[in-house]
DNA sequence: TAGATTGTTAATCGATTAACAATC
DNA sequence: TAGATTGTTAATCGATTAACAATC
């Protein structure tokens, strides 16, 4: 049965479709949320639950058919219809993620990038085109635009910023590492590189000083 | 006072050490959390508690040297003693992250780069070598490298890991849209682009959806 | 002093986990 | 049928928020 999903579960959600789709390399078969939970290393009550809110094709004893279980998840996320998208900034990351032509498999098809910067302009190896900054405005609104990806240096974020809620995008995926403002209605989705690294570093302080410190006792 | 830092709080942390460091461009000034939380739209007790949790530098009616926080933060984030790292996979991700100089200011210091394929071999435009991977558990020994980081496509990443793994490496950062199988004591942080994509597609789904149904009642 | 802001203790909220009934 | 696996309802847990006392 299909309740409203909670962000939890929707950030799941294609960690789940992930390994289905590795699984199922055209063979139909039937999976159950216990082998899903191992493989993954979650827990089986939580997979269980994420599933029943995306799918009602779990049976008894039998699981999930894989095929149907991964177009419920699809259609979950939207992976049915594809949004356009456009990236402002053309520099190595931004080059990267212009090239990289999975995120077509996730719903986001980077329909131009823009740059200030005058030698930048032309078209990346991937042939997407990369246009002057100024021309952003006027093609957002033609092709109705509205997802903005920002890989500018930090400096420069929150003018683009400004610039892509101008130009009528409503969602932004932000890899420069600094603080965005925009109006309430506009989702912002920083990827933020320093807090996955605080956690490596964590995990590294905590199991080098346990290691030096085996001789202390713990205060 | 100083208490144990909850992830949360951890990954929070370089948020405001970011907006602090921005603030505080050479001018010795206090800032309150209440200043913070409205500047970056978080609530203003959260932001009280958590830099409660990593400096007993706050004065009330004062506020925070900021200068001082930072430094607190900085302590609390392990930016003071540089981690080293290798990167594997020297595609287009792997050389931007490679270029891209600001990991040492979140504690990370890419020491080398490696890849199977020659065509890569030799060194990045920022100077770094790309070495032969058959070289990569010998140089992790010797340098004591504790931290891997992944961007190969996602049908190597598994056999990366392992070999990370073997090379003595504790945290592994993961860019491979792919889930990694490793010991406990191996932490893995694998930046999800999927789970960002799915927040951003959902927003506006809900968005667009409730413009086009304007007329329908709510079920 | 008065009042702004801190730090802490208690209440709320939401997500995860556990228990169990339903069913193929 | 028996039993594995689902889906749901209740209990637990942790994080956020609220309330308030402490203090510069």
């Amino acid at each position: 049965m299909k309740r409203s999903i909670s962000i939890q579960t929707l950030q799941r959600l294609p960690i789940y479709l992930n390994f289905l789709k590795e699984l199922s390399q055209n063979k139909r078969m039937n999976i159950s949320a216990k082998c899903i939970a191992d493989n993954l290393r979650l827990g089986e009550i939580q997979v269980r639950k994420d599933l029943a809110a995306v799918s009602s094709g779990g049976k008894p004893k039998v699981g999930y058919v894989t095929e149907d279980l991964i177009k419920d998840i699809e259609i979950n996320l939207g992976h049915n219809n594809l949004h356009d998208a456009v990236l402002v900034g053309a520099g190595k990351l931004g080059k990267a993620l212009l090239s990289y032509d999975g995120f077509k498999g996730y719903g986001l098809n980077i329909v131009a990038a823009f740059d200030v910067c005058g030698d930048v302009l032309g078209s990346n190896d991937s042939g997407k085109q990369i246009l002057a900054i100024d021309k952003m405005k006027d093609l957002c609104e033609r092709m109705k635009v509205r997802i903005g990806i920002i890989t500018v240096p930090a400096d420069s974020a929150q003018k683009v910023c400004d610039m892509l809620v101008e130009s009528g995008i409503l969602a932004i995926w932000n890899f420069a590492p600094t603080h965005l403002s925009a109006p309430e209605n506009i989702l912002i989705k920083s990827e933020n590189m320093a807090s996955s690294l605080a956690l490596l570093s964590m995990h590294l302080i905590k199991n080098i000083d346990s290691k030096k410190g085996e001789m202390d006792n713990e205060e």
